[in-house]
DNA sequence: ATGGTGGTCTTACCA
């Protein structure tokens, strides 16, 4: 079993005992992050790399940051959307045991109608034209992380208080569909869930303890590995730490040979 | 009750 996992930690710095820690205990083979917020020079490759982990990593100060842990070595590694000029280090593909792995932390949008949503919309043309090619190199192909945006209503704690809102609205979602269009499945729809399922919980008003959250945190998957896909899940213990991450981590378990 | 929390080379901004 190959189990492949992401996790927006608000903070590597702040959450590095917690990702090693969960990487361990949960049999992690391959770890998608989000939200490093740490530069390349400052990024604690050495806590990873004396575990015999691999290793790819593409941060900025105080903002964004992706990075990619792994039991398994990675090759091919692409650090940004091609023919996207963009600051923000948001994007990180490689690949392992011959997967595909595409890591995005896909912009929050701030609210509808203002730039930072605009940003968004295109972050996600760039990234749809992008795996159109991809996904026609690479059959055994999965996109993973943290989305901002919830699916469908059922991802989402109050459907009628978040209507037409950021992370909900229907360009946000016709943008994810356009994804699932390529050739791409909700891993998490596969299996029988839990009603009432998010990865994602607010810091404010106690969202957390009255599980007032969205599904946010996806792992999408190509055909060819619709077939290898043993379950999905949303691990939500660590949302339990103390000095939590606002996300808790999503995973698959891949049937290999 | 129009707030609230948490992260960052902070005292403003992002989520």
């Amino acid at each position: 079993m190959l189990n492949i996992a992401s996790w927006n930690v608000n903070s590597l710095k702040v959450r590095l005992p917690q990702v090693l820690d969960w990487f361990e205990s949960s049999d992690t083979d391959v770890l998608a992050l989000q939200e490093t917020k740490v530069t390349d020079e400052n990024f604690p490759a050495e806590a990873f790399l004396e575990k015999g982990y691999h290793i790819a990593y593409i941060g900025q100060k105080t903002y964004n940051g992706v990075a990619v842990i792994s039991k398994h070595p990675i090759e091919d590694v692409v650090d940004a959307l091609p023919d996207f000029v963009d600051e923000q280090k948001r994007f990180l593909a490689v690949t392992i045991k011959g997967i595909r792995v595409v890591n995005v932390y896909v912009p929050n949008g701030a609210a509808v109608d203002t730039d930072k949503y605009v940003y968004k919309l295109a972050w996600l043309d760039a990234l749809n034209q992008f795996l159109q090619t991809e996904l026609q190199k690479h059959s055994k192909l999965l996109v993973l992380g943290d989305f901002n945006i919830a699916p469908e209503d059922r991802d989402v704690h109050d459907p009628k208080a978040w209507e037409g809102s950021v992370l909900v609205s229907a360009p946000e979602r016709k943008a994810l569909s356009d994804l699932l269009a390529l050739g791409l499945t909700d891993s998490f729809r596969l299996f029988e869930q839990e009603e009432e399922s998010y990865s994602w919980w607010d810091y404010r008003q106690a969202n957390f303890r009255r599980n007032r959250g969205l599904r946010i945190d996806l792992i999408l998957i190509s055909e060819a590995l619709n077939a290898l896909c043993q379950a999905s899940t949303i691990n939500v213990e660590p949302r339990k730490n103390e000095r939590p991450s606002d996300h808790t981590p999503v995973k698959i378990s891949l049937h290999c040979d």
